[in-house]
Formats: structure tokens, sequence, C-alpha cells
DNA sequence: CGGTATCCCCCGGGATACTG
DNA sequence: CAGTATCCCGGGGGATACCG
């Protein structure tokens, strides 16, 4: 079944390839791992996902909530406010990546040391 | 604690975070979820992983190599063979991914409604 | 066959400024 | 505060050619 998924996206079975695309990228996945199960303003997530410039984080929220895994809620207040949060969708994606999350943070010595090893081999 | 660890990608604490945006392109994941459990060459890879190019596979390829997800083998035969198969922690993240493949393919059609919607509100 | 190197173009994406 | 628009540069990444 994992072997099926794996033909599936590989090749550029159309849609599905498509959506995996949008997704798997860092940007995107860190706004899904950051807003979480809460719900977040531009700013905070400009704050907290560390590194990622005004342009990027509006381009990627636009990309999450075309894809419906996140909300958007203007408050017709001034200065405005807008909260972003996950749609059911973006919690299952959140999961995922979460996973991955804990895979990086497991894996971190292994990977320090094969990079080492790496270094030096020619 | 899946808080805790969006927290620490999120920002740029430093290597996890560096590794992370390693890991987390299409290119990588693809590639990883198409070695799976199987052992494969590299123009296999490159039939197999529909739309990579020569330059981005091997690019890609050291990549994994270097933070020890994958195994390289050059059998010294003429024409040359080179074998790439995954090591455990590079199984351990497949395993990640596939619940990305999962997650793709379970939401399509929410994914595609989604779109349509965004399409015609302006 | 697999890898490296070179060329070159295009666009990702940062910085800045302006609207509501 | 949030979003859009414009400018512009660097490098991502494709195409091609050549080694072992």
């Amino acid at each position: 079944m994992s072997k099926q998924l794996s033909g599936d996206l590989a090749r550029a079975d159309s849609l599905a390839r498509e959506i995996f695309s949008d997704i798997a990228n860092k940007w995107a996945l860190l706004i899904v791992e950051t807003i979480g199960d809460s719900t977040k303003r531009f700013t905070e997530l400009k704050t907290e996902v560390d590194g990622i410039s005004h342009k990027m984080l509006t381009q990627n929220l636009r990309l999450l909530e075309r894809n419906g895994l996140v909300t958007r809620v203007v408050h017709p207040t001034v200065p405005p406010r807008v909260d972003y949060t996950l749609t059911e969708p973006g919690q299952a994606l959140r999961a995922t990546v979460d996973a991955m999350c804990a895979w990086t943070t497991r894996y971190l010595s292994e990977i320090e040391e094969a990079r080492s090893r790496f270094g030096h081999s020619s």
C-alpha cells in the first residue's frame, strides 16, 4: 500500500502530485506546525516562524488557504486583525508534520555523525 | 510535546532547523519515498521520480547520503552500477513521508473542493 | 551508466513603499 | 496591522557536453 502511494506520487499522477509539491516545502510545513491547534495572527506567525519574510508568509498562507488547510478570519476593526486557524485537513497534515519534527530530533545525533563521516571520506 | 517541537523547529534552533530545511523539499521526500524498502539504481530513480532532472537527482542523493539517510554502493563493473538504499534513519523518515502521502490521497477531494470555492470568491 | 562541469536563463524571494 | 505591488538581484535548476 505504501508502495502504491509512493508510485502514485513519484509519478506525475496529476492532482495528488501537484498538491504534494505545494505542501512539501519547508515554509508551508513550518507554518502549519506553528499554527498548531491554536489561532495565530499574521504578525505572530511572522515572528514565530523564524527567518520567514513578509512576502513568503503571505504567499504560503494564501496557498494553504486555497487548499483549504487554514481558515482566514478578518476582523473589521481598526487596526485590522486577521486570524489563521487550521482546518480539519490542516490538523491532519499537522499530525504528519509533527512526526517529521519528532524524526528530526530523534535522529539529530546520527545525522550529525553521518555528516562528519561524510566530510573526510574522499 | 508537539508544541515544543513546533517551537524548536519554527525558531532557527540551529541544527534541527537546518536538517528540517534540507529534508522538507519535495525532491528529497519523493526520492526517499521512491527508494522505499528496496534498492534502486540511479537510472531507475531518474525514471521513477517523474520530472526530476539529472542534476536535481544527483544533488539530492548527495544530500541524503551526507545526512546518512541513504547508502551509496558502487559496483566496480563496466558499465558502472550504483545502488541506493535507505538506512535505518532513512526508513524512519520514510514512514513519516508515507503518512504525508496517505494524507494527500485521503484529502484529495476536500482539497479539490476547497480550491474551486477559493476560485470564485474575490 | 553514473557523475561532474559549464553555461545560462528564469523566477524565487528579499527589501521597500504604498493602501485600507 | 495586514496585504498588495514593484523592483531587482542571486542562485536554483534545466540543458548540454564530456569523463571514468
